[in-house]
RNA sequence: GGGCGCUUAGCUCAGUUGGUUCAGAGCACCUCGUUUACACCGAGGGGGUCGGGGGUUCGAAUCCCUCAGCGCCCACCA
C-alpha cells in the first residue's frame, strides 16, 4: 500500500481516535501494575474549549500517554464542574430572554431549567477534548453534581460541622448585588477606578461649628452611626464627647476617638458606617455603635434611604452630592482613584454586607498542607517559585465562606426548626435531621414538616476540593479498591490562577480525608496570551477559535505549537505561527517516512559498511538524546523534551542519517540497512507519540500490519542504553569537516555537481566516517597527508586539522592571506589570555586541578592551531 | 502599603553547585539552491559589552549592594 503524498490530518485523527476508543486503550481498572493517575481540572460544564484548556489538556495527555507507554496503569479521569455562580448566571440570563424571572420560579422549577441547560450544553467541552486527542478514561466521566459526588460533599459538610470546623456567623461578607449572593475573598477582584473624594460638612450638635469629613461614598452617610477622630489630633480635641448631626437624615451620632484614624488622610475625620464597611464594622463593635443597613439585596436603598428609597447606590451617590451642594454642605469634590472590589464572575461592584453565612475554619486544616509543600515535599509545585506565594496565603489563611445564595449546587444540609439563631441541626438527610432536632429540642413530636432546610448552596469549590478523592468514591467508601489503588494521583496540571481556589484546598482536604497528599506534583502552566502579550478574552476577540486551529493545522501541530513555548509557570505568547511550525514538523516526519518507504531493496546486496556506520552513530545519538529527554520529563520541562525530540528527528535523523544512507538515484538499498532504519524510525515514533499521537499512530500502522495489542499508543517506551561518547564525538568531527567543505563551496560558488578533492593533514585513523564525508560534501577523494600540498588551492581548519582543497586559478591569494591573518590574530589573542591566566600565581594556586588542566589543554590547542595557520601563511 | 520574581540575539526563552565545550536554542532574518522525501524544503551565514552602576573573587550572565524598567501575589486607609 503506497503512502499518500500528503498527510491529511482531519481524516487520520478521526480514524485513530475511533480505533483507540474501540480498543479501550484509555480505560483503566486496578490491577497489579503500578498506577499512574491524573484527575482533570474539571472545566465548567457549560464552557467551550479555549486556549488555556488546549494548553493544560495537551500537557496532561502527553504525561498520561508517556506513562501508558512506560507500562504504568495510566488513568486520566475526566469530568466537569457545575460552576454554580457562572452557570446559574447563564441560566438566569437565558430565562430572562424567554421573559421568565427567576424570582417567579420555585427552586424545583429553576433547577429543572438548569438541568435542561446542562444536558443541552454540558459535556460539549469534553467532546472538544477528544478532537485534541485527549486519552481520558471516558467511562469515568464525572460531574460535580452527580448524585454520588453530591452525597460526598454533604457527607463532608456534616463531618466538618460535627468536628466543630464549620460554623454559622453573622459577618461582613462580599456581596455581589447582581448575582445576589456572597463571594469568597478569592472571588473578589480589586480594580482601580476613578472616583471622587467628597468633603462634607457635618454640624456639631448644639454649636455653630461644622466638621468636615472626607469620603468616597457619600451615599452611605445615611447609615452613619458615628464620626471618628484620632485621640491625639489637636485640631479636634475640643470635640471630644460631643455629638454630631448627620446631614439630610438629621440623626444625632457620637464623636468617638480611635487610633485607627489616619491624621494625615483627608481631613483626619472619619465617618463610620458599620453596616457597609469592614473597618467601620470593627470600629462599631469596639465602640458599641448602632448598625444601620441602608441597602436592599440588589444594592438599591431601603427605607433608611428616605427619599432615595429604591434607587441604586450609584445613582444616589450623584444625587446626594447634588443635594449636599444645594445645602452648601459639599465643601469640596476632588478626583480620587481608589480600588474597588468587583465580582470575578459578574464584574459587579461588591458591597460589604452583614449577613448570616456558613464558614469553614481553615487555620488548623491548613497546617498539614503547609507542611506537605514547604517541608516534607510530599507535594511539589512546579515551578517551585510558587512555594512563596503558597506559603504567604496559607500562613495568613482566613476562614472560608462556603455558603452561596444560589440554587444551583449542593444545598446546605442544615435544617431549621425555629426562628432562633441556634434553632437548627445539621444532618445528611432530612430524616436524620428530624431525629437530631427532636433530641435537641426534647420534643419527640417534632416532624419532617417542622423542618426547613437552609436554602443556600455550597460554594462550587467546596465540591471540587474533594475531586481527587470523590472521583474514586473515597469519601463515601474510604476503603474501596479504586481509591486505594489510584490515590494519591501523580500529577496535576492547572493554572496558577486557581492555586488557592482549588489546588491548596485539595491538598487540605487530601490530608483531612486521606491523611496523605492528593497528588505528588503540581504543574502550573502560564496564561495563554496573544502575541502582544494581552490576556486572551472574549471582549478583545483576540482568542483564536481552538477547534478552527485544529481544523487548519491538525491536532498534532497545534499541540506541538503550544508545547514549543510552554515552559512551566511562564506565560505563553500564543502565535499561530507556532502551529505552522508544528505543521511543518508533521510534514517533515511524514516525508521522512515516504522516503524510506520508497526505497527498493536489493536482497542480494550485503550490508553496506558505510550505512552500518551511520546507523550505529544514530543509535548512539538516539539513546543519548533519550536520556536527556527523560531528564527533561523528570523536571517537567516539557517544551525542552519536545525540542530535543524535534532536533533529533529533524537534524540528526533527517538531515544526517537519511542523507547518509540514502541510495543514489535509482539505486537500491541493502536489506539489513532498510531493516535497521525502520527499527530506528519506530523508536522515533515512540518518542514522538505523546506529543503527536495521531501522526505517529498513522505512520506506525502504515509501516506494517499491527494487531490490536501492537498499536503505538500501548507500545513500550524505549529504555535507555549505554552510549558511546567517542562515536558521537567522531561523528561530530566528520560533520564539521563536511560543513567546512560546504562552506568552501558556498564562498566560492562552487556547485555540488563539481566534485572536489580534499586533503587533510592527519593520519587517516584520526578521523572517521570517510565515506560519509565524501558523500555529504560531494568530495571525490580524500587524501591523508603530512603537509599541505603546495599546489594552487585553499585551506581551512577544523579543530586542529588543516584541510586543503586544490582549486585551479580562482583563488584570491590576498583574500586568503587576510583571512588567515584574521584567524591568527584571534588565536594569538586567545593564547595570550590563556597564558595570562596560567602565569597568574593566584589562579594556579587557587583553581581546581581540573580547571588548570583545561587551561593547559587550551594553551596546547592554541599553539597547535597557530602553527597550522603560520604554515599556511608561509605557503602562500 | 507588604511580599515574591523577572530583565541574555529582532521575537520567545535555556543557561543546574561561579571555571572546558559559556555566551546558547527555536523561530524570524540574509545569501545561494527546482540534487525525484519534504520549498510545509536543503546548504551556508550574520546577529548579544547577558538592563545601568558598584563590589566580592585568580575568575561573574551566574554571588552581594544599588539604580531603572516590567510582572505577579497579598492587604485594601476613608
Amino acid at each position: 500500500m503506497a503512502i499518500p503524498s500528503k498527510f491529511d490530518a482531519s481524516q487520520v485523527e478521526e480514524k485513530w481516535y475511533a480505533y483507540w476508543m474501540e480498543q479501550n486503550y484509555f480505560a483503566s481498572t486496578p490491577d497489579t501494575r503500578e498506577s499512574y493517575s491524573i484527575v482533570i481540572p474539571p472545566p465548567n460544564v457549560t464552557g467551550v474549549l479555549h486556549m488555556g484548556h488546549m494548553l493544560n489538556n495537551s500537557l496532561q495527555d502527553i504525561l498520561i500517554r508517556r506513562a501508558r507507554m512506560k507500562g504504568l496503569n495510566a488513568c486520566w479521569v475526566p469530568g466537569t464542574d457545575h460552576a454554580s455562580i457562572a452557570t446559574e448566571a447563564k441560566v438566569v440570563a437565558r430565562l430572562k430572554e424567554q421573559g421568565i424571572d427567576k424570582n417567579d420560579l420555585t427552586r424545583e422549577e429553576f433547577l429543572k431549567h438548569a438541568w435542561e441547560w446542562t444536558d443541552e450544553f454540558g459535556g460539549v467541552i469534553l467532546q472538544q477534548l477528544k478532537k485534541l486527542g485527549c486519552s481520558c478514561d471516558w467511562d469515568r466521566t464525572k460531574f460535580t453534581l452527580d448524585p454520588d459526588m453530591y452525597e460526598s460533599v454533604i457527607k463532608v459538610f456534616v463531618d466538618l460541622y460535627n468536628k466543630g470546623l464549620i460554623y454559622r456567623g453573622y459577618r461582613m461578607v462580599n456581596w455581589d448585588p447582581e448575582a445576589q449572593t456572597t463571594l469568597s475573598d478569592e472571588e473578589v477582584i480589586f480594580v482601580e477606578k476613578p472616583g471622587f473624594l467628597y468633603h462634607i460638612a457635618y454640624q456639631v450638635e448644639g454649636s455653630d461649628e461644622q466638621v468636615i469629613i472626607a469620603t468616597t461614598r457619600p451615599e452611605t452617610l445615611l447609615g452613619d452611626t458615628a464620626v471618628c477622630i484620632h485621640p491625639e489630633d489637636e485640631r479636634y480635641k475640643h470635640l471630644k464627647g460631643k455629638r454630631i448631626i448627620v446631614p439630610i437624615v438629621n440623626r444625632s451620632i457620637p464623636i468617638i476617638e480611635d487610633e485607627y484614624v489616619d491624621i494625615e488622610f483627608g481631613t483626619g475625620c472619619l465617618k463610620v458606617t458599620p453596616a457597609h464597611d469592614i473597618n467601620d464594622k470593627a470600629l462599631g463593635e469596639k465602640h458599641k455603635l448602632e448598625l444601620i443597613d441602608i441597602f436592599n439585596a440588589d444594592a438599591s436603598l431601603n427605607s433608611y434611604g428616605l427619599h432615595y428609597e429604591g434607587k441604586d447606590r450609584f445613582v444616589v451617590r450623584k444625587e446626594i452630592a447634588k443635594e449636599l451642594e444645594t445645602l452648601n454642605l459639599l465643601i469640596k469634590k476632588e478626583p480620587y482613584n481608589h480600588n474597588v472590589g468587583t465580582s470575578e464572575r459578574t464584574k459587579a461592584v461588591i458591597e460589604p454586607r452583614l449577613s448570616d453565612q456558613w464558614f469553614l475554619k481553615m487555620e488548623d486544616l491548613a497546617k498539614p498542607a503547609i507542611n506537605a509543600v514547604l517541608h516534607s515535599n510530599e507535594v511539589n509545585l512546579v515551578p517551585s517559585k510558587f512555594n512563596n506565594t503558597y506559603r504567604h496565603w496559607m500562613e495568613n489563611i482566613r476562614d472560608w465562606n462556603i455558603s452561596r445564595q444560589l440554587w444551583w449546587g449542593q444545598q446546605i444540609p442544615a435544617y431549621f426548626y425555629g426562628e432562633g439563631k441556634e434553632d437548627f441541626v445539621v444532618a445528611e438527610t432530612a430524616e436524620e435531621a428530624v431525629v437530631l432536632a427532636q433530641a435537641k429540642t426534647a420534643n419527640p413530636k417534632l416532624s419532617l414538616k417542622d423542618l426547613r432546610q437552609d436554602s443556600d448552596v455550597l460554594d462550587t469549590w467546596f465540591s471540587s476540593w474533594l475531586w481527587p478523592i470523590s472521583v474514586f468514591d473515597g469519601i463515601r467508601n474510604p476503603d474501596n479498591e479504586e481509591i486505594n489503588y489510584y490515590y494519591p494521583t501523580q500529577d496535576l496540571v492547572t493554572g496558577p490562577d486557581i492555586l488557592f481556589f482549588w489546588v491548596a484546598r485539595m491538598i487540605i482536604s487530601g490530608y483531612e480525608y486521606r491523611k496523605e497528599q492528593p497528588f505528588t506534583n503540581v504543574y502550573l502552566t502560564g496564561l495563554v496570551r496573544d502575541p502582544q502579550g494581552r490576556k486572551m478574552s472574549k471582549q478583545l476577540g483576540n482568542s483564536p477559535d481552538a477547534l478552527k486551529l485544529i481544523e487548519d493545522y491538525g491536532a498534532d501541530a497545534v499541540r506541538v505549537g503550544l508545547m514549543l513555548s510552554a515552559a512551566a509557570g511562564n506565560d505563553l505568547l500564543f502565535d499561530e505561527n507556532l502551529c505552522q511550525q508544528g505543521k511543518n514538523f508533521s510534514n517533515k516526519i511524514w516525508n521522512a517516512y515516504r522516503l524510506i518507504d520508497g526505497w527498493e531493496v536489493d536482497e542480494n546486496c550485503a550490508a553496506d559498511p558505510h550505512n552500518a556506520e551511520a546507523l550505529d552513530w544514530y543509535e548512539h545519538k538516539f539513546y543519548a538524546t533519550l536520556s536527556s529527554i527523560e531528564d527533561h520529563f523528570e523536571k517537567y520541562r516539557i517544551s525542552d523534551a519536545l525540542m530535543a525530540t524535534y532536533k533529533l528527528l529533524w537534524d540528526d535523523f533527517c538531515s544526517w542519517l537519511l542523507e547518509a544512507i540514502k541510495p543514489a538515484y535509482g539505486a537500491p538499498i541493502d536489506a539489513p540497512s532498510l531493516v535497521r532504519i525502520k527499527n530506528l524510525f519506530e523508536l522515533n515514533l515512540k518518542l514522538l507519540h505523546p506529543f503527536m499521537p495521531f501522526l505517529t499512530e498513522e505512520l506506525w500502522q502504515y509501516m506494517e500490519e499491527r494487531s490490536a495489542d501492537e498499536a503505538l499508543i500501548i507500545a513500550p517506551w524505549p529504555t535507555p542504553q549505554r552510549v558511546d561518547e567517542n562515536c558521537l564525538n567522531a561523528f561530530e568531527l566528520a560533520t564539521k569537516i563536511i560543513s567546512g567543505v560546504r562552506n568552501f563551496r558556498k564562498e566560492r560558488s562552487i556547485s555540488y555537481k563539481d566534485s572536489l578533492k580534499l586533503y587533510v593533514v592527519a593520519e587517516a585513523s584520526q578521523i572517521s566516517y570517510h565515506a560519509l564525508i565524501q558523500k555529504m560534501a560531494a568530495v571525490e577523494e580524500i587524501f591523508w597527508v603530512k603537509e599541505t600540498p603546495s599546489e594552487s588551492g585553499a585551506a581551512f581548519r577544523v579543530d586542529t586539522f588543516e584541510c586543503f582543497i586544490p582549486l585551479e586559478g580562482a583563488v584570491d591569494a590576498e583574500a586568503e592571506k587576510a583571512k588567515l591573518e584574521e584567524e591568527l590574530k584571534y588565536a594569538n589573542g586567545f593564547l595570550q589570555s590563556v597564558r595570562k591566566k596560567l602565569s597568574n600565581d593566584r589562579f594556579v594556586n587557587n583553581a581546581p586541578e581540573k580547571v588548570l588542566e583545561m587551561e593547559r589543554k587550551k594553551e596546547a590547542d592554541a599553539l597547535e592551531k597557530i602553527s597550522v595557520i603560520e604554515k599556511s601563511l608561509a605557503a602562500l
